[in-house]
DNA sequence: GCGGTATAGATAGCAATGCTATCACAACCG
DNA sequence: CGGTTGTGATAGCATTGCTATCTATACCGC
């Protein structure tokens, strides 16, 4: 899968950048570098300037593929949304029941990311905390309808599609596999931030898994 | 109840303010306008400046309230869940059963505030968008730690042990009910604002409210 | 009424942020 | 060789986030 992987590349829409990051060395250094940076010192604390600094360029050329944080925001949440639909496919590839579908692909969603390899200049284990952390403010903000309709979404809408089938496949009648799929992926993420920071509000353990354990179970449960 | 509550005040913890602004004229006005505002305008274009001209005050006389408006959004947040500890010890008096109980408590975490009243100079409906649509801010950065020691969150976690407890009752072996009712509270959030703004992700309609019923459903069939 | 104290308005100021503009230089491309 | 493209360098400006100082007022105890 990695050599596969490292071939394909993930398209995201024009409207998220102003020049394709994909294509220049500086582009690629920004992609490395902020997901560096975010990871580390957290969106909010994040500038162009500081970015600039860490990458040895300036703000005025980072303004050149971005037009602000939040649509770089925008283009790593995509990305992430777009390599996850890869490795969706692959995980259920062959794979007939839909039981053992749907089982797969909730563990895939709701399990942490740990091993970074297959695309050379982008850390997927960083890049999962950066979604984890701080994606949800991707969708948190007045922009949203606007980011919408430019197709910021669609990788995301897409893998909800999937799971929605899978659903239906085992269970036609049941009215809101969205809400059920789109619950589990934020409701996972927010476990996860929970069980570092407020433990008291999860059932997290250290050492196994509990959150996809508990998410698996749940919709099995729910959608019977 | 409205009667009651509006007697009965919320403590909040001091550590979220520099003055308590329940305690002055001016310190209600920004409680007032701050609600106002960042439902009007959301809390990325919020500003102390901004909010000053609004109750026609200074920027300087509200940063003696509060530190900035990170603290501002606890504060707020913390009220609240407050409030609603209120309402829900009120929702479940006198009601034995564990299962009218949960289900009672399930709908008033993930109903929609539709009547302000009881308390003068907070508007819960506007509040309760706030919470939909930017609480997650308020546990979503660096300062989680620091905030959850000031015991910002005391509220909240309250609520979720008083909800844990019911669970229990009806199934003692329910592994992760912590877990579950934040999954319901935050997934209760987060449908509302997907229904608003990015239909495509969930399956609530115009007119009834399914988010309630599919929560509802959701949690009780994942404790059997 | 007097002096003290708390409160809030007015104004200034400063560093950081968010964003734009201009210029110069190098690479590369036909 | 001349033109285009991409990047770095620098400047600048409005806004934000926050602090400081000064003044007017109101209220509180005596």
């Amino acid at each position: 899968m990695q050599r596969l992987l490292s071939k394909l590349s993930i398209t995201i829409s024009d409207a998220v950048y102003l020049k394709d990051p994909e294509t220049s060395d500086l582009g690629r250094r920004i992609l490395t570098g902020s997901i560096d940076l975010i990871d580390r010192i957290g969106l909010e604390q994040f500038t162009f300037r500081k970015l600039g600094k860490h990458i040895g360029s300036t703000e005025a050329s980072i303004y050149r593929y971005f037009e602000n944080k939040h649509k770089l925001l925008l283009y790593l949440v995509m990305w992430y949304w777009g390599w996850m639909e890869y490795r969706l496919v692959f995980t259920l590839a062959n794979v007939e029941a839909p039981e053992d579908r749907l089982r797969r692909a909730i563990r895939l969603l709701t399990e942490q990311v740990v091993e970074d390899s297959s695309f050379g200049h982008i850390n997927e284990v960083k890049l999962n905390r950066i979604v984890v952390a701080e994606s949800l403010k991707a969708y948190l903000t007045r922009e949203v309808d606007a980011d919408n309709k430019d197709g910021a979404f669609a990788y995301y809408k897409q893998i909800v599609g999937r799971v929605t089938g899978i659903i239906h496949e085992i269970n036609p009648t049941f009215s809101y596999p969205r809400m059920l799929v789109t619950t589990v992926v934020e409701g996972g993420h927010l476990q996860r931030h929970f069980a570092d920071h407020l433990p008291g509000l999860t059932d997290q353990q250290e050492g196994h898994d509990t959150v996809v354990t508990f998410f698996t179970d749940l919709t099995f449960k729910t959608i019977r």
